[in-house]
RNA sequence: GCGGUAUUGGUGAAGUGGUUAACACGCUGGAUUGUGGCUCCAGUAUGCAAGGGUUCGAUCCCCUUAUAUCGCCCCA
């Protein structure tokens, strides 16, 4: 048997349909906010991700899909969203377009040579924004409030938004060197990681796990008191637009992100939710004004955010959120014999393109079992074929709600089935005094004082 | 790159060094000669991840590999 490869996952069943739903909110709301979608390549230059992210880390060493292709180009998957949208930003001259600055969201799947791990694959899926063109701290305001909506509009609750801002090279390198030489006469005490990270990349130490309670980590200078202080203006602003957003924040000055093209804002948005594994950030991003000059574009700055599909999806399940997920069909073609079966076809084709939801048997059960199967489908309307009812050009048809048969005339079949499921639809409701429909134990939508 | 735990049918799983591998769900058929959802009956693993070893004998013990899962590194 051949089996999938490691870190990928079938998506398939009602788990794709929750997929699917949140992908047409992300829509949704990317359009309210009038970001624009945007597709690059699933597999760029090598040399792009690389000149990225800088040499700090062991991304390009280990954790990237390369790959010679058969004209010995060195190919990479993506592993990531941003580089490839400032690649086609700066190869489309997107900078000389009227309308500035450029805002687009993408959604699609990146690859990681990693270990998996709870909330960790090799192929993932991951949408986020990407705004080029504006240094205002509204737009980092708005970066930030756009999947907090998101989540919001799907019912997460648990989550935490940490800020934290690196201030502008100066300030960052300034700060960087203040904290080198903090930890330095304590290097004994660091674990074996963080003494490999005081000269690799030393802002990590700040996040370490291990080392996290030590007295040494709680005195760590923190990058606020080392910004200047058109850095430290720059915060206070996006503090304040945050608040006009009410949105909830925590200034959590051990956020740093991996990555050297950071400054100013950063932020994380976790999921805080009992039973999430270890990697419970669910979205994250920030301000990288240097990175489009890096990669040969004029310079531009940018920022921008973007969160693990799979992550989100855990944690929507992981708080028993009940996404609209529609599982039922309108109607169930039945039918026995070769006849019925030709008619079967015709039918269920005419009642498609009018927009009926239908299915037929497939497998040659008996009628028995495609009643069952018309359940297990959740079909609301069974139509049952037979070939006397045929030559008057009739069909039954049974409502699977009130179990309530009657004989109808094809002609008629789509004016009946109508009726039939709007009946349907307000069953759920009840009709209160003032006159209107709502559902059970819903505040009635009239504004009077109704009993309802 | 490193470490922990796991791997029995379509699914959830019990189980023991020794003839036919529980039980449940599901599915298919029958009781009901074209009307199901309840009930009853029947069928449903050349087989306990793969390979090797220990043994008279292994699904059960040992080793290796693979996969899954969790954690470390890293985190875009």
């Amino acid at each position: 048997m051949i089996i999938k490869q490691k870190g990928t996952h079938d998506l398939y069943g009602n788990e794709a349909k929750k997929w699917k739903y949140v992908d047409r909110v992300i829509d949704e709301v990317m359009d309210k906010y009038n970001y624009n979608f945007i597709r690059t390549p699933i597999f760029e230059a090598t040399e792009l991700f690389h000149r990225g992210v800088g040499e700090s880390t062991d991304i390009v060493s280990k954790e990237t899909y390369d790959f010679m292709d058969r004209g010995n180009r060195s190919i990479t998957l993506r592993p990531e969203g941003t580089a490839g949208v400032v690649r086609s930003y700066i190869e489309n001259k997107m900078y000389g377009d009227a309308s500035q600055p450029i805002k687009v969201y993408y959604n699609g799947t990146m690859y990681r040579y990693e270990r998996p791990q709870s909330g960790r694959d090799r192929e993932l899926t991951q949408f986020g924004i990407e705004v080029l063109g504006s240094d205002d701290e509204l737009i980092d305001a708005e970066v930030i409030s756009v999947p907090v909506n998101i989540f919001k509009m799907l019912g997460l609750k648990g989550i935490k938004v940490n800020i934290n801002t690196l201030g502008d090279n100066e300030s960052r390198n300034n700060y960087r060197e203040v904290l080198v030489n903090y930890f330095r006469p304590h290097i004994d005490e660091l674990c074996e990681d963080c003494k490999k990270r005081l000269e690799m990349n030393p802002l990590r130490i700040l996040d370490c796990k291990v080392d996290k309670d030590l007295e040494i980590m709680k005195n760590a200078p923190k990058t606020i008191d080392y910004l200047n202080a058109e850095s430290k203006a720059r915060f206070e602003n996006i503090k304040t637009y945050l608040d006009e957003l009410n949105i909830e924040y925590i200034v959590n000055p051990n956020i740093v992100r991996g990555l050297d093209y950071y400054n100013h804002i950063v932020f994380e948005i976790e999921a805080d939710i009992e039973g999430f594994g270890s990697n419970n950030v669910i979205a994250a991003g920030g301000r990288y004004n240097g990175l489009v000059s890096t990669l040969g574009g004029p310079e531009t700055c940018g920022v921008g955010f973007a969160c693990g599909m799979g992550r989100l999806i855990s944690a929507l399940d992981l708080e028993g959120i009940e996404l609209p997920i529609n599982d039922s069909i309108d109607a169930f073609v039945m039918y026995v014999n070769d006849e019925e079966k030709k008619e079967a076809i015709k039918l269920c084709q005419e009642l498609r393109m009018n927009g009926f939801k239908v299915e037929t048997e497939y497998t040659s059960r008996g009628l028995k079992g495609q009643f069952k199967q018309a359940d297990r489908l959740n079909s609301k309307l069974l139509i049952i074929l037979n070939s006397e009812d045929l030559k008057n050009n009739e069909v039954k048809i049974k409502n699977n709600v009130t179990k309530k048969e009657d004989i109808i005339n094809l002609d008629y079949l789509i004016y009946y089935m109508d009726e039939q499921l709007n009946e349907m639809m307000y069953d759920d409701e009840e009709t209160c005094d003032c006159g209107c429909h709502h559902e059970h134990d819903h505040e009635c939508s009239c504004g009077d004082d109704c009993e309802c």
